[in-house]
DNA sequence: AACATAAGGACAACCGATTGCGCAGTAGAG
DNA sequence: CTCTACTGCGCAATCGGTTGTCCTTATGTT
């Protein structure tokens, strides 16, 4: 069965000796590149349709100094709820990736732990690498740096130098926030995630700025980080609700879902006992009655701009050390 | 950068020159074949260890005719809920990967459009595919098995001499549906996901046969298939309950977790108005009071096991067509 | 001491592509 | 009619490894 298998490649000296002409004229017709006569390069690319010839990626690679491989490395410790977000983004990358006749190879980094990473790269196993997403102290990028291995990051970081692809969140929940001021919220409190993400860190900050511009109090009482459990969601909310909160900034989809299915549970009614609003949209909120006001992000359209960019760096071209991505605010009932 | 990059690649050939010896004396050095002397060896070992030397594997796979590269076919469209297990079952895919110096090249088969898988195969990019998930009619086996690329299947299949890791839901079904019925539950409702996934016929097929090993009576009006939306699981259970089930059987953890919040929502107890257990449990569950009967299951014990058996496939070595990982009952309070 | 044998390592072909160089043939210019 | 220039294509080197074959020593046997 294996032995099938490999029988039936075709190689590009197959194609030349069936042509009866050689190798390199066969290459110069697939490629383009080099002269070539018209006719000459029409026969070859018939011929190679019709008999499904493919040059082979591996020994293309190795004259090249090539892989077609970039390494997408994925989150692989993020919540349950973060998953779609990462796995829309990944299929932006695979998509643009796919456009170049390039794959995804994938690098896992589990808690913090960089080794696979390290394996596949320092195994010239790709041409370059794509993080999924960015912690405040993130391991991967000093080693990427030393590594000299072209990157993009999907997110924000401090490092120095590192070509970054994101979505505005600062802007966008700063935004978010002054429309529900200016709708006469005076009291607010945030539920956030992991305060180790910096998206989480940056949302935050956004909320805060909108809250300071528009000189409205909020205290450290109001502001509940690290909720990574529905316990901790929980509590959040109860406290929130004790302390006189009007609206709950939820940081996420998974905290929102969390908090309303709180609130439901003790007969809170959304909008009109307590208005609540999420960093982030998604399915989890989508059926939601009442319906959800929330930010907006296109998780693909951030995979597919990360790809692209790195293939921009890979081709020598010159690139915009910070891409900052649009959003959307929806307001819905939730905050009527 | 990208010069730099690739400057800093030690050949195997600059280790020979180093050590004044020739290429093949260097390769047999590493790999250990062929006749070579253990002084040698041991200089040419400790060399590429002090220089970081790692061989190229695009080269030693194209004289290899390998890649050094397995495609995991991710289920993309797969629901929320499902994709904690699905990303596991690939991180035992990885991990048994990496101890033989393979990667994992993602297939992406959204929508049954298994045009990715095909040029990922075509192009001889992979030595052989993990398929995540199985669909009733799986348009990728057939593709795979008229390509000949080596494949084993996560999941069972109808078709034929297709190699395949599950779990016996079958089995487990029917054993926690016994053990209910020895309990004195005499009602069920069963609600369940989408009837193209084989993995939930089979699971109705195991609790049915325990019903009717039993002598238990179900009629269809106590079959809840394709809940794909909390409403549909919502709807669900408020006909099982009407019907007047003692017992709601959940096919899995999202459909489980739904039927919870829908039931604590409507303020029905469980075990003490209704009972409640689950075919799969994960961390939807996990935290729930009371505690949910549920069926256990190892995702990345599923995923190491997949990927050892291809490597038997790739090595030549005779494999079972079928393997069936083992379960785990977990009786708890929520059928007390 | 003479010879068979085995061990260690070098050489070169090969995997399947790309690409610089050079040669033959044709066409256009003077 | 010759000279130049260009076109189309083949040859061979190359990418970085693996591996079969052969040559040179060292070892052991009688």
């Amino acid at each position: 069965m294996c032995n099938e298998y490999i029988e039936d490649k075709v190689t590009i000296e197959d194609v030349a000796n069936a042509l009866g002409i050689s190798k390199s004229t066969v290459s110069r017709a697939i490629s383009g590149k080099g002269r070539i006569g018209k006719e000459t390069r029409e026969r070859v690319l018939s011929y190679i349709k019709e008999h499904n010839y493919k040059p082979n990626p591996i020994a293309k690679g190795l004259s090249e100094s090539k892989t077609y491989n970039i390494c997408w490395v994925d989150p692989g410790d993020s919540s349950m709820t973060a998953l779609p977000f990462f796995q829309r983004c990944m299929a932006g990358v695979v998509d643009a990736a796919s456009a170049e006749n390039y794959d995804i190879l994938m690098g896992v980094v589990y808690d913090d732990n960089i080794s696979h990473l390290k394996r596949i790269v320092s195994n010239h196993k790709v041409d370059g690498v794509i993080l999924g997403r960015t912690l405040i102290n993130d391991e991967s990028i000093p080693y990427l740096i030393e590594s000299k291995v072209p990157f993009v990051a999907i997110g924000s970081t401090d490092y120095k130098d590192v070509v970054q692809i994101d979505n505005d969140h600062f802007k966008a929940c700063n935004e978010l926030t002054s429309i529900l001021i200016m709708k006469g919220i005076k009291k607010f409190a945030l539920i956030g995630g992991d305060s180790n993400h910096v998206v989480n860190r940056t949302r935050r900050e956004g909320f805060l700025h909108a809250l300071k511009e528009q000189k409205i109090d909020i205290t450290d009482d109001d502001i509940f980080m690290n909720c990574l459990s529905d316990e901790d969601v929980e509590r959040a909310t109860d406290t929130a609700l004790r302390n006189g909160a009007e609206c709950l900034m939820c940081m996420d989809d998974g905290i929102c879902s969390a908090t309303i299915a709180k609130l439901k549970r003790d007969e809170v009614s959304i909008p009109e006992d307590i208005k609540i609003a999420s960093f982030y949209n998604s399915e989890l909120l989508s059926n939601n009655q009442p319906t959800i006001t929330a930010l907006q992000y296109d998780p693909k359209e951030l995979g597919i701009n990360a790809c692209k960019t790195l293939f921009d760096i890979l081709n020598g071209i010159e690139v915009e050390q910070k891409v900052m991505l649009s959003y959307e605010v929806q307001l819905k009932s939730s905050t009527q």
